[in-house]
Order: structure tokens, then sequence, then C-alpha cells
DNA sequence: TGGTACGTTCAATACATACTGAACGTACAT
DNA sequence: ATGTACGTTCAGTATGTATTGAACGTACCA
């Protein structure tokens, strides 16, 4: 599922790992157990630390970072998506600033710079809006 | 943004060459302003059609296909995301019971298999709340 | 200090996906 | 029929991204 979304195969593996384990398990556990390398592992879990999906538990009398499965599936979405789309919406904001003020200094004199700004004006509408329902409504519906 | 998000590269290419041209253009425009190949404009430009983002339009004397660019922007978003992620959703659906199937084979007398259901059917609660809010609310938003 | 047992990094590589362009199908004109 | 001007298809290839694993950093222990 993971993988046919784009954010990579691995950190679907681990997380259904640990979300399917009754207990704590450490990256040697998933290393083994999925048949990843050491580095997938330790970039893996973190992802999914990013986003919450994952958190680190202390295991007593053991120096290995260990790790459980967070089942908020709300929570977790909320973050990925966060992480993956939002933040792309806000660079796409300054890039139409970027091309505006490039358009300042076009004016061959028949009018296609106020056409050209006139659609620029109507995109910036749009990314407004999209920035706002995103921001917290769209999202907080998702979580209960 | 196209292609950060996944969607390709030519088919952000071809809608913004439509989104900023004040009239209709063929398919050999867009191969010569964008400088990419004949399948590759011919097959986002049906891309770009299922999303609803273009409209052809007949120019009358002319048996080439022109392009329009449609600019709600909400409409077309809908239609994008719910070709690229609604119909996995679906698909991910299905797994469940595949899965939950097998296991049903599985009882190794220590409980370990009401563990796995018990998660599995709380992932199940999830999809389906997921696929409710996906449906219409959620949509009905961006679209106004 | 030196040794051990970890986690992390990142250049090299494997992999999946998007793009190309030659071959093809089709509709129209002559 | 034959030629022309299109649009479409898909195997081959280019491109971008995920994964690997050896080298490295760090904390702890004896």
């Amino acid at each position: 599922m993971t993988q046919s979304l784009g954010l990579g195969r691995v950190v679907g593996q681990i997380y259904a790992y640990l979300y399917f384990s009754s207990g704590p398990r450490g990256l040697a556990d998933m290393q083994h157990a999925l048949g990843i390398s050491k580095g997938s592992a330790s970039m893996g879990v973190r992802q999914l630390e990013q986003w919450h999906a994952v958190k680190k538990v202390w295991v007593r009398g053991d120096r290995k970072d260990y790790y459980e499965a967070n089942d908020w599936f709300g929570q977790i979405v909320k973050s990925a998506v966060a992480d993956t789309i939002g933040k792309k919406l806000g660079a796409y904001s300054s890039l139409l600033d970027e091309v505006e003020g490039e358009l300042a200094s076009l004016d061959n004199g028949n009018g296609e710079r106020d056409f050209l700004r006139g659609r620029i004006q109507h995109l910036r509408k749009f990314q407004k809006r999209a920035q706002g329902v995103w921001s917290s409504p769209l999202l907080k519906m998702l979580m209960k």
C-alpha cells in the first residue's frame, strides 16, 4: 500500500511488522524478519517516527532501540499528509510570487501581460482556498 | 508541481501550456512548444481529459484535435484524486478480506490468531471511515 | 585505552516509472 | 485505390527514487 502511494516499500513493511507484533521490536528484528538492510531499517523507522506512526520504547536492561506501532491511524495520516503534500503547497505559493514578479517586466503592448496576470490571479485564488482547507477542517474529519 | 506529486512532468507541462494560452491548441503545438514527443502529447492530453482538466474543442475547417484548459480547479482535483487515490482504497479493502480469510486456517493454540484478528478488525474500522469521508464531504469542501 | 554493540550516513546500485519514437490504424481527399 | 495528415500504441530507453552495505560515529564496559 505504501509502495503504490509513493511512500516506499520498506516503510510499509516495517509498520506492518510492528503493527502485527505483540510487543516491541528492535532494528535487528526488522532486518531479519523482513530481509531488509540495516540502513533501510534505520531510515524507515525514523520516517515512521516523524509521522508518529511508531514510537520508541525503552526495554530495561537492554540498550537497543525498541519500537511499537501507534494504531491511531487518523493521527498518522495527518502527519504523513502534512509532511508529503502540505509542505509542497507552501513551496508552490512562493513560485507563484516569483512568476508574477517576472511578469512585470513583460509588456509587448498587445495586452498579453494582462491576460497572463489574470490567469495567475485565478490560480492564486484557488491556492489560497486549498491551503485554508488543508490546515485544519479537512484533516480533522479523518481524525475523529 | 505535478512531477513532485507523482503525476508525471508532461501532464503538468501540457496543462500549464493550455492554461496560459488564449485559445485552443493542437497536439503538434504542444509538441513544439514543450519539446515533448508525439506519444507524450497524446497520452498526456488523454490523462488530462480523464480528469476533466482539459476539453476537446472543434475548430471548423480543421480536422485536428484542439484542446482548452478547464480552469475549475476544484473539479480537476476531485477527479484526479478520485482516480489516483480513491481507486486504490477499494483495492486495499479486498486485500483485507483476503488476509482475514487466510487467517482462519491458522490456529496454533496460543491465542495468536485472536490477536491478529483483532488487529485486522481495527484496521477495517478505519478503512471504512476513510472510504466514507472520501466519497463526498471531504472533496466537496475543495469544490465550492 | 581498547573492545564491543549498537545506530547512522551516503555513495553506489537496483528498481520502478515516465518518456520516446517508429510502426501502426483510421479517416478523409483526390 | 493511393496518398496524406492525423492520433494511438507499446517495446525500448531514460530518468528519478528507494534500497543497500561498508565505513563511520558514539556510548558503554572492562
